[in-house]
DNA sequence: TATTGATTGAGAAACTTTCGCATTACGGAT
DNA sequence: ATCCGTAATGCGAAAGTTTCTCAATCAATA
């Protein structure tokens, strides 16, 4: 979990005999300066990058999602329903997890370094090279718990 | 996070106004009844009730798969591409987590109680009410690492 | 600078999940 | 035990997200 340049993210792509473009260095760089804790679905990044005058395909958004998400590069969420959400993958100080309300989707943010040190320690015990590794808690929020209808 | 017995599941029903059905008991045994550590999509539990001669459509099996979760019931996980999977929500001596290879999809399941303390700690500080708490680890399986190809 | 093959873009297609609505049936009240 | 109001079901259609196809483009090496 290392925080990418573009140039090593070259470096890693060529190892395989991939190829760096323009499209994969505009997604990482729109990643590295979107606010922290704010995570892009597809879509939205697709938006954002058309408005700001460098539109890149849906298809290839999808692509190198999940290309960087496989390069340990970003970290791919499933928080709201329906569509996975993007975040850059960043290294231990900044490194954290979520808490969601599966009525209103509400969530928080925080950091365990002792929960990450004990998924590495379990990706590592396996021969797992470890890419990702986040605590996902599900629960109710105090406003929802409060009413009473929604499931 | 506790078993759930069917009259213990009406009850909580009745409680906002809801009801129990032969089809909610028959995904809650369904689920009760499963080999540990298997998860099935909703598809799959629709295919399988079909085999046992229970039928269950699928719109009905999706919003209770849905309800189910959101009661505590279930855990739904995102383990593969694509599909949501459910498993029974046991509590703490079976409660387990999950190392997922993100090529070949391999899944490790291990438990971790501290983590799922540190869970439970967290969601209590905010004044959530916790349902599931699961530490999701994405990483490359030894086998993975060794072969060159697919990303 | 030429060549090879990975990558892109656009639209079609595949899949998963949700919705709308008529029908059924749970469970509290009579 | 029966009736009633309404939650829940089943079916098919619809909505969304993600993947696929394929011709055109372009990165990287010689």
């Amino acid at each position: 979990m290392v925080a990418y340049t573009p140039s090593a993210m070259k470096a890693e792509l060529h190892e395989r005999g991939w190829r760096m473009t323009p499209q994969r260095e505009t997604i990482l760089n729109t990643f590295q300066n979107v606010a922290k804790g704010e995570h892009l679905s597809a879509e939205e990044l697709c938006e954002l990058l058309k408005e700001e005058g460098a539109p890149i395909s849906l298809s290839t958004i999808y692509r190198n999602l999940k290309l960087m998400s496989r390069m340990g590069i970003l970290r791919e969420l499933e928080l709201a329903e329906g569509q996975k959400r993007y975040e850059i993958n960043q290294p231990s100080p900044h490194h954290h997890h979520h808490l969601i309300c599966v009525r209103c989707n509400k969530t928080i943010e925080f950091k365990n370094d002792s929960v990450l040190k004990a998924g590495a320690k379990m990706a590592d015990k396996s021969g797992y090279h470890l890419l990702d590794c986040q605590l996902l808690i599900h629960a109710v929020c105090p406003a929802c718990q409060r009413s009473i209808m929604p499931v």
